[in-house]
DNA sequence: CCGGGAGGATTTTTT
DNA sequence: ATCCTCCCGG
């Protein structure tokens, strides 16, 4: 690398042109490049402008090379953005920043060249959640354990949360270990990891894990880097994690030009392990930080805003931000109670068309839910009355069936070790070998201690399998020897096309003549035209395991329907929050597990979804919904009454009233004690829902009232008189067991054989 | 090896 | 309700 460039002190009277449009705040965030910076930004506040900016101008003053700037943010789409906003700011030398990235994308990229020390080769594989469920598959049974009772899912999910706190196998506790198969999950660990490294692949986690292990145990490459970069940046810091920030702490440690954008009421992923904490204690990692808040809004009108910061207030553990805005007039956030889910639909709808007719652009209309199944009703609704609508997550393109195989191919062909792209295909489509061989394969791969590729070849030269087996094996890997050879005259997409029509895939797909398979079969020429782009197939495969994103063309006018996970950082003119009752959001998970924390978590849910909209938006809420199949009566959230109500305009078409309520609840003495109980804060009274439910606005004559189907069946249902807790009971299914727990109708037992389980009390008999 | 039926689960999602 | 996985019989 090149010697410093000279450092230039910066004149903040003479404001350069990437800074001359930004505030006091963000021109500070900018100028101040020297040392630990926090920027707390709000919701809309021009966050990514200050960040490009400042990153413009560490370039422009000299002040690094870009190749010395270190980038990171947590998605694709939010390190192509900020790639393209410096690019407008800086030009060409954005192409010098080979730094700015995901974390995963970073690591991955200095993971290539030092693989060898934690026993990897650099053209080490990055295996998807699909082939890591396999493998603990595999590595469950194999070590006999009962994947029934021991999930492949729940091992992953912990394993994946090991390495998001940084915890190695050796690091983990015995209490750690405790939580799957009787005391084996470090035992399970190990072995994953040992398996990994046989497969020269490594999964996500393991990105940031390996660097954070090699900079602990190698100073010199640590030092490298931290010589390398001489400005450290961070977007979106809330959602850091224990590696993450980790890994970060040991890069920043000796200069300390490190900057962090964040907002802690935007944090809402603590459960894939985002630690809030990192953000709130920067100050203490980094004595003398300049703490930077931006707090002028440009996105949204005064209600919208007045109405998500009264929300955000009722959090007890944030650090203090006052939005404001220039702006004023606009209409205030609307509120709507409507009967049923069909009926929330036809209102989002009709209130769609009045602004189609308005001449509003589609793409400025969202609607964000809480949960994925809610995206159903709107897509009847919508197909119904011919609303262009576009579902946003959900299904993603590489994770396909069909993209799958076509990648598992290409995988094994560039790399013959893989053995789970091997064990993927090598029956798909089917040429009649099935799990008999697999598992003479595999027994004969671990004898030899060769791939499983390798060792099938060995052994369709052999007599241990049946002839016709044997010869279908051989001549898949001729294939494979065939296209090894093309790889290397061919382009990458070419030599696509050529397996999908050498091994049968495409014929396999036209023959089956649905529209399903018609479908898949445009996925794979989709696929081959994404190639297109890539030189080597390495360079695809690298690319495809880390940018697993399809920006879905931006084509006609279209709404758009999506989680509001998902809708951060994004905005829109129009937003529509449906569902908004206790139960679906906060959704019951929230309620019942994780207590305060997890609540807090989904009221800055609420306020990202609010802080969405630019002019207008409406929130609605029913009193009959189908989940799960089931018709079940809720209440309005308490996040609803949560708003200042100078900032709502309430409405209700829910005819019901009060009187629905106590038709619906009648039999039963106290069917909302739960929802007291959930909230000692609120001196005993019930839920602000309730209170509303039971206010003026739901006073009107009930115009439709009908019972609906099994209301209320998921809570309140009157528990039985003949068990109570301590009961020895017998379930059909479970065997013997003892009530540990009764809500309504709901029982948790502690069976003999089975262990904890949660059941109906209808499926239980006392036993004597 | 494949198809059908039973049983179970079902927030949020990136890389 | 619906989707997915697993197990069994043909």
């Amino acid at each position: 690398m090149t010697d410093t460039p000279a450092r230039t002190e910066s004149a903040p009277e003479r404001v350069p042109a990437y800074a001359a449009r930004l505030n006091p705040p963000q021109q500070q965030a900018v100028l101040t490049t020297e040392g630990p910076v926090l920027m707390l930004a709000g919701a809309g506040t021009g966050k990514t402008a200050a960040l490009t900016a400042r990153l413009a101008h560490l370039v422009a003053m000299r002040l690094a090379w870009p190749s010395e700037i270190l980038c990171v943010t947590f998605t694709n789409k939010a390190a192509r953005e900020m790639r393209h906003r410096v690019g407008q700011h800086i030009g060409d030398a954005v192409e010098g920043m080979p730094w700015l990235g995901t974390f995963h994308s970073v690591c991955a990229k200095m993971l290539r060249r030092h693989a060898e020390l934690v026993g990897l080769e650099s053209n080490y594989t990055i295996i998807d959640t699909d082939d890591q469920l396999r493998l603990l598959k595999q590595l469950i049974t194999q070590n006999d354990l009962d994947e029934k009772r021991w999930p492949a899912r729940q091992l992953a999910g912990l394993i994946d949360g090991w390495k998001n706190r940084g915890l190695n196998p050796a690091d983990l506790s015995a209490v750690d270990s405790e939580a799957y198969g009787n005391g084996r999950g470090q035992q399970f660990y190990t072995l994953y990891q040992e398996r990994l490294k046989s497969l020269n692949a490594c999964d996500f986690g393991d990105l940031m894990l390996h660097m954070l292990n090699i900079f602990r145990q190698n100073r010199e490459i640590l030092e490298q880097y931290q010589r390398r970069f001489k400005y450290i940046l961070v977007d979106e810091y809330q959602d850091t994690n224990a590696v993450q920030y980790l890994w970060l702490r040991l890069l920043a440690q000796d200069r300390k030009n490190i900057c962090v954008v964040g907002d802690d009421d935007q944090s809402i992923y603590s459960w894939r392990g985002a630690e809030v904490a990192n953000i709130l204690r920067f100050e203490k990692d980094f004595p003398g930080a300049a703490v930077i808040k931006l707090e002028q809004n440009y996105r949204s009108t005064p209600h919208i805003l007045g109405a998500a910061s009264g929300l955000i207030r009722e959090n007890t553990t944030r650090h203090d931000k006052t939005l404001w805005t220039e702006a004023n007039g606009g209409e205030k956030v609307k509120i709507i109670g409507v009967w049923d889910g069909p009926e929330e639909a036809r209102r989002v709808g009709e209130a769609i068309e009045r602004l189609e007719g308005q001449g509003a652009d589609l793409n400025q209309v969202a609607i964000l839910v809480r949960a994925q199944y809610q995206t159903r009703e709107f897509e009847d609704r919508f197909i119904q009355i011919g609303i262009n609508y576009r579902i946003v997550g959900g299904f993603r393109f590489y994770e396909r069936a069909e993209i799958r195989d076509a990648l598992a191919y290409l995988r094994v062909i560039a790399q013959p070790q893989d053995d789970l792209a091997f064990e993927r295909i090598y029956n798909q489509p089917k040429r009649g070998l099935g799990a008999k061989t697999l598992e003479k394969m595999h027994h004969h791969a671990r004898r030899v201690g060769l791939p499983l590729a390798a060792a099938s070849l060995q052994l369709a030269d052999s007599d241990e399998l049946p002839a016709r087996a044997a010869n279908t094996i051989a001549a898949l890997l001729r294939d494979f020897l065939k296209w090894r050879e093309m790889a290397d005259a061919l382009s990458p997409a070419e030599l696509l096309r050529s397996v999908l029509d050498d091994t049968g895939y495409n014929a396999m797909l036209e023959a089956e003549k649905t529209a399903e398979a018609k479908g898949r079969i445009e996925n794979l020429s989709e696929l081959a035209r994404a190639m297109e782009e890539y030189e080597t197939l390495g360079d695809f495969l690298e690319h495809v395991a880390l940018v697993m994103d399809n920006d879905a063309s931006p084509d006609d006018e279209k709404i758009t329907i999506m989680t509001m996970h998902a809708a951060k950082g994004l905005e829109f003119d129009n937003v529509f929050l449906p569902g908004w009752e206790e139960g679906v959001f906060p959704s019951q998970r929230a309620l019942d597990e994780g207590g305060l924390a997890s609540l807090e978590e989904e009221r800055r849910l609420a306020y990202v979804a609010i802080t969405r909209a630019r002019r207008h938006c409406t929130i609605l809420h029913a009193a009959n919904r189908r989940i799960y199949g089931q018709w079940t009566s809720s209440i309005p959230s308490r996040f609803i009454e949560e708003l200042p109500a100078e900032h709502v305009d309430a409405e209700t078409t829910l005819a019901g009233g009060r009187s629905l309520w106590q038709a619906n609840w009648s039999e039963n003495e106290d069917p909302f004690a739960h929802v007291a109980r959930d909230r000692p804060d609120r001196s005993g009274a019930r839920g602000p829902g309730w209170q509303r439910a039971l206010s003026s606005g739901y006073e009107t004559k009930p115009a439709r009232v009908q019972e609906p189907r099994r209301s209320a069946a998921s809570f309140a249902a009157k528990p039985r008189a003949d068990i109570a807790v301590g009961a020895r009971v017998f379930h059909d299914k479970f065997g013997y067991g003892v009530v540990t727990d009764q809500e309504g109708n709901k029982l948790e037992i502690d069976f003999e054989q089975a262990g904890l389980k949660r059941v109906i009390d209808s499926f239980v008999t006392v036993a004597g």
